[in-house]
DNA sequence: GGTCGGCCATGACGGATGTCATGGCCGACC
DNA sequence: GGTCGGCCATGACATCCGTCATGGCCGACC
């Protein structure tokens, strides 16, 4: 028989990190050799555990679970990545496959599924739910322009015009020059609809 | 040895719940005996295999966590509730308290803790964290009426009075004044603001 | 070198928003 | 029966917001 595959689980929530780490113990030929609840703490863990495979969260404090993906590729390209999130924004698999991740599954996978889908990615597969494939080929890259992102994602909160343009170091008038360019792009009529649809395609990360 | 206590999970991300119940399975005294995704099969479930021990999520769709545990206080009054949940909101707990719930567990508490609140809430005992039980009472109960509630709701996909007004067949300046009211009692200044801090102190639900 | 696009800014305009005063209707409570 | 508070509405006002035109600066690309 082959050895195990060597995985790393990371999660900010401690209790799915503990609940992952059993269900893929259940497999004799998967074993979880770390887990860390920080994208920034991936790599190093990574390293000191020889992981072959690494489970990513995309919502982590510190660096985000793509920005993870893009840290392994660059240090550990031995290591493959998987992405395993709540939310199927197609922003996220875009940038995910563009960070060099292997994968992209979403929480609402079948349980049954995750074992099959760290082998494939060992293996050198892809594993990327066809539906998000589709949409995001649909949706099309990211309109917004650095800016325009930094702006919404500062409006986000519901402050004013003025605490935006304190927190962004721009005037007023670029501020509201910037929120009108992102309203016309993403087709809403308000700001707090553009942030929404933002958020939903997953154009607002970092 | 005494029998195990029976198990029902409730969780929309088929992937926790799956990766839940591997966990919990791990354990001798414990047994899942349900899983469901939706809020509105709780009961149901629950009485088929007669479940002592009820896992709700909150964010569930069909039905919310916290009233899934209504239902199972009036019609199976056996089954005890431990709501497990992502967001540690103050208002959520305060309702979980009044809908009956034996316990209140947030994500990020460690895997190797839920065994153990699964069996206290067996017990008959109470199970909260203590951070977040002061955090509400801190807070206080919910200041916002139905209708601002309502309005608010509306008012959170961005759109403009207009919308709020036909959506919820209000007049438009009935819906300037509740979110006037809402702003007012949040402490916020617009109503983007009113509705994230409505939500972030759980507010909103339902 | 010219063109394009991102970035930053100013100013002006119309419309939307937040506030306030005011009033009526209803159920709850003393 | 009076009072209180939630609910719904109207109207007016000052302010804020979204749009547009315009301009300058810079790096990239042909």
């Amino acid at each position: 028989m082959n050895q195990s595959i060597r995985l790393l689980l990371a999660d900010d929530q401690a209790l799915v990190r503990g609940a992952l780490a059993a269900l893929l113990d259940l497999e004799h030929d998967l074993e979880v050799v770390a887990q860390v609840g920080r994208g920034d703490e991936v790599v190093a863990a990574a390293r000191a555990a020889g992981a072959q495979v690494a489970l990513l969260d995309v919502e982590m404090p510190g660096l985000d679970g793509i920005g993870a993906a893009a840290a392994l590729r660059a240090e550990l390209p031995g290591c493959r990545s998987l992405i395993v999130t709540t939310f199927g924004r197609p922003g996220y698999l875009r940038r995910a496959l563009e960070a060099g991740a292997s994968g992209f599954l979403v929480k609402d996978t079948p349980a049954e599924q995750l074992a099959d889908a760290v082998r494939r990615v060992h293996a050198g597969l892809r594993v990327v739910d066809p539906d998000l494939a589709v949409a995001t080929l649909a949706v099309g890259a990211n309109p917004l322009t650095a800016r325009e992102q930094d702006v919404l994602r500062a409006a986000a909160d519901g402050g004013t015009v003025a605490d935006i343009a304190r927190g962004t170091y721009l005037s007023e008038g670029t501020v509201r020059n910037y929120l009108s360019a992102a309203i016309g792009k993403t087709g809403a009529r308000t700001r707090a609809e553009a942030g929404r649809i933002a958020a939903e395609n997953g154009w607002l990360l970092r």
